[in-house]
DNA sequence: GCGTACCCACAACGATTGGTTGTGGGTACG
DNA sequence: CGTACCCACAACCAATCGTTGTGGGTACGC
């Protein structure tokens, strides 16, 4: 069944003529009576009366008519599901259970009534997600590129928010009851982090890290998923992790495991996020503004080397990514 | 667009192969690709990934699959609601206000559920709506046929039910406080009952009756409604109308107008159904068992002499119209 | 490491469809 | 009774959709 049918039936029952419908449609009239008797045909049943002054609708057809309508609604609306700038914001995080993604949460309770798609690449390499921005795959991506020499021209990557990292500990270990760490309190300490995937930014970042303060930050082994890793720390008098202020874990009560705030300086992941240099989609700019919002973390900060910089909260406002219109 | 390439791409999307759902819907793997490749190009996005291993989703095409869905099931809706057999059973009545419409709102009340179509074909001949019933474009008609050679073999006349006359009159009129009449007492007293068209089954109707019993039947003069007919009865002392039993009546308090039954015998306006006499709609069957719940006027009872035969209920039983296949 | 099996895409071709223009029949209206 | 208007039919052309045949690419097994 052919759906421009279908939208000539419809206006053709409002209007009553073949004829205006077709100059309405850009067709002739003789178009819209093939389109009708081939509707008719596949039915087997006559829609239209045929009268002097035009057509009406026989029993058939108004019981047709609403389900037309309702065929032509939703194929407007399935167009609209992926045409670009009307479909729904979509925008990719690494997990579910990231800052990321708790942000994301906290921006769509805000704005009820926003499109929002949270999807997940399940790519390592950030190139893959600029690619993926740059195609118009995803609107925007929180992944960072940490050369700024793979960046090509039509994604941008600006500074979303600093995720300020924590110590995850047992109740066993040494570091278990401070009430905050500085990252030289830290020295000495088996940090372990799995599920850090080579050659992507957060392998760089703990590189950087373990370099700038060091420290011990253990990457090694494959990744079972965060039950089994909290389930180890809960266990361990010597091993912790580090996780986001914001990223969002949960264990059983007498695991009696505790988040320990770094300080002095603070440890700041900082979240970037990918998107198209021209044309982004126009919902970008409410979340923009929503991560505006988000509190900064106290000075003094660390950052890595590639960190994109952090503007201040009126420029930001002055340079929204809709006025963008770079060549 | 084009409704088998997204049937095709639902099934595709569910299955992960071009091959089997070529397979399932009867056509070559090319002619699906070749689907789904316009259907892409119509949208302007890519819906699947193609692996070594079959096709998966893309984003777009996950956004895409729910809305797809959705019309391939409103087609299939509107399909249905169309279908001799499947649609909504469509029975034609003379007027909302009629006893057969509020028998049929009884019906439906007592079967929750029912896709019932009430219409009005508006035609005075009741041979249009023998046509009408023929062609399926109804699947049963309250109306009659008097004379029973003019009803082709194709369509079946039934009894529905009886519709007792009662005499309808303002309360200046002679005969306003009766409790109950007999024939032999209206004569002499006009009977005015306008809209009666030519040549329709109730002209018969009232021509016979007025022929039996000696009356003054007056149908002259046009049809302004309802509302002028009950305003000129409460203002008028020498007219009254016919009303049927069951038909419904509204006017202001004040008017007090008043039915009177007539007895010995009941006058019986005989209701038929028009069906066609082959493959009827399945959903006549319970609309009859429902008839024969009616409760029948008290005898004596006159009848015109074209009145269908009354069957007793145990036989009504036993010939439905299902049951019947001539030829 | 290479053949095999499997999958999808491309090419070519015939049948069908959907568009056009031109024309004709039928009904209301003056 | 002529005119205006509307829809249907015929003929023709282009585009589409189906087919068969073929090719490229990836995973899997020997």
């Amino acid at each position: 069944m052919d759906t421009e049918a279908l939208r000539s039936f419809v206006r053709a029952a409002e209007l009553g003529r073949f004829q205006r419908t077709a100059e309405e449609l850009g067709v002739t009239q003789q178009a819209v009576s093939k389109r009708i008797a081939g509707l008719e045909r596949e039915l087997g049943v006559r829609l239209f009366a045929r009268t002097a002054r035009g057509v009406e609708l026989t029993l058939d057809g108004q019981a047709f008519l609403p389900h037309a309508r309702s065929v032509v609604a939703a194929v407007e609306r399935a167009v609209a599901a992926v045409r670009p700038g009307s479909r729904a914001l979509r925008i990719d995080v690494l997990g579910l259970r990231s800052a990321q993604a708790v942000v994301l949460h906290e921006y769509w309770r805000s704005h009820p009534g926003t499109d929002l798609d949270v999807v997940t690449l399940r790519v390592t390499d950030p190139g893959v997600a600029v690619a993926a921005v740059a195609a118009g795959e995803v609107d925007a991506s929180f992944r960072s590129v940490t050369d700024p020499g793979a960046l090509p021209p039509d994604v941008r990557m600006i500074h979303a928010f600093d995720s300020p990292l924590e110590l995850l500990v047992g109740p066993r270990h040494p570091l278990a009851s401070a009430r905050r760490l500085t990252p030289a309190q830290l020295r000495g300490h088996r940090i372990w982090v799995p599920g850090i995937a080579p050659g992507s930014e957060w392998a760089v970042f703990y590189d950087e890290l373990a370099t700038e303060f060091d420290l011990r930050v253990d990457a090694a082994g494959p990744h079972f998923g965060d039950e089994v890793l909290l389930d180890t720390l809960a266990e361990s008098a010597d091993v912790a992790t580090f996780v986001g202020a914001r990223d969002r874990y949960i264990w059983p009560t007498h695991y009696d495991l505790r988040r320990v705030p770094i300080t002095d300086p603070v440890l700041a992941y900082p979240l970037s996020l990918l998107l198209p240099a021209t044309n982004p989609h126009p919902g970008l700019r409410a979340l923009l503004t929503h991560l505006d919002t988000l509190p900064e973390p106290p000075e003094p900060v660390w950052r890595p080397s590639w960190a994109p910089p952090v503007r201040p909260k009126e420029s930001r406002h002055a340079r929204r990514p809709t006025d963008a219109h770079p060549q």
